[in-house]
DNA sequence: GTAAAACCTTGCCCCTGGGGTAAGGTCAAA
DNA sequence: TTTGACCTTACCCCAGGGGCAAGGTTTTAC
C-alpha cells in the first residue's frame, strides 16, 4: 500500500514535517494510521491531500479556507462553487492589497525624498523630519479575520489629564 | 508641565493605551514616570516620540526598526542615513511584493478559470481540479527577519519508506 | 552483534502586534 | 457614598509554523 513516514511524506510534498502534523492537528488531514511505534503512516491519498494543501497555500489560501474546502469534499459535496468564491474573494483582497501596496511605496517615496531632519522644541524631543513629513498613509486594512469593525470605540471625551504633581 | 495618562495619551495620538504600554515595554518609548497610585504619566516629549511612532508604523516600519531608529536618535546621532536606508529596503520590498501579488493575482485568475472538478483514483482522493491547475505559484517571500536562509536542508535522499506492516 | 546515525514522538516557548478579559486599585463627580 | 471611568498587571488568543529538548525506534555501517 505504499504508507510513508512523515519525513518521507514531507519530502514527497515540500512541505515540512512539523507543517504536516499541525495540518493533522488542525483537521485539515485525517489522523493518520499509526506503526506499534507510534510512527504516523500517509496513504498516497494523504499524500495527494498534502499536495492539495501545498497548491492552495501557494495561491495564499489561509489553512481554515483550505480545510472548509476539504471538509466539503469529504462530505461528497462538490466544493467547486465554493472555492470559486473563495478565489474570487482574495482576488479582491489581492487588488486592494495592490492598491493600497502602492499607495504605501508613494508615501515611502516622498518621505525618502525629504531627507532631512530637525531638532524639535524641547531638549531631546528629536523628530525625524522625513517620516514626520510623509502623509497619512492609509492603514492597509488589517489582516483576514478581521475583528468587529464597530461603529468607532467612543473616543470623544477629552479629559483634561491629570496635572502634574505626582513626585 | 502637562503630564498625560495612558489613556489621554492614546486619544492623542490616535494609538490604543494597550499599544502605548507594549511600545515601553519593549523600548520604543522611555518608561513613563509614575504616579504614587502606579499611573503612567507622559511628557509632550513622550507623546511627540508616540506621533513619530504612529507615523512611522503607518509607513509600515516595524516596532524594531523603529527601535532602532529612536535608540539612535536617543544616542545622539543622527538617524537620517538609517532612516533613508530603511525606507529604501522597504521601497525595494514592497516593489518585490507587488510583483508577487501580481503574479498570484494570475495564478488566482488561472485558478479560477478552469472551473471544473475531477474525481481522482482512488475511492476518496477528490482533487480540486480549480487549484491542482494552478501554475506554481512563487512563495512570497518570508515575511521580515527571515531566519538563516543556509544551503537548503538536505533532502535528497529517497528513503524507501517503512512497508505497511502496522497493524 | 552492536553502535551510531537518522528517524520519529510529544511538548513547550518563540516570533508580530497587539485584542480581549479578569481581578483589582484609584480618582472624580452626582 | 457610590458609581463609573480610569488605571494596573497578568494571562490567553490569532497564523503558521521554527527551534529545541528529551526520549523512543529503526536503519545502516562496521
Amino acid at each position: 500500500m505504499h504508507l510513508v513516514t512523515v519525513g518521507s511524506a514531507a519530502r514527497e510534498t515540500g512541505l515540512s514535517a512539523k507543517a504536516i502534523r499541525l495540518y493533522e492537528r488542525k483537521g485539515l488531514l485525517a489522523p493518520a494510521e499509526r506503526t506499534e511505534a507510534g510512527y504516523r503512516l500517509f496513504s498516497p491519498d494523504d499524500t495527494a491531500v498534502l499536495h492539495f494543501i501545498r497548491r492552495a497555500k501557494a495561491l495564499d489560501l489561509s489553512l481554515e479556507e483550505i480545510k472548509t474546502i476539504l471538509d466539503l469534499q469529504r462530505g461528497g459535496e462538490q466544493p467547486c462553487q465554493l472555492v470559486t468564491s473563495i478565489l474570487d474573494a482574495h482576488l479582491a483582497e489581492i487588488d486592494q492589497k495592490l492598491a493600497d501596496l502602492r499607495r504605501l511605496r508613494d508615501s515611502l517615496r516622498t518621505a525618502r525624498q525629504s531627507a532631512t531632519m530637525a531638532r524639535r522644541d524641547g531638549n531631546d524631543a528629536f523628530i525625524c523630519q522625513i517620516i514626520e513629513s510623509a502623509p497619512e498613509a492609509a492603514r492597509p486594512e488589517p489582516p483576514r479575520s478581521g475583528p468587529q469593525r464597530g461603529p468607532e470605540p467612543k473616543m470623544a471625551k477629552k479629559r483634561p489629564a491629570v496635572a502634574s504633581s505626582a513626585r
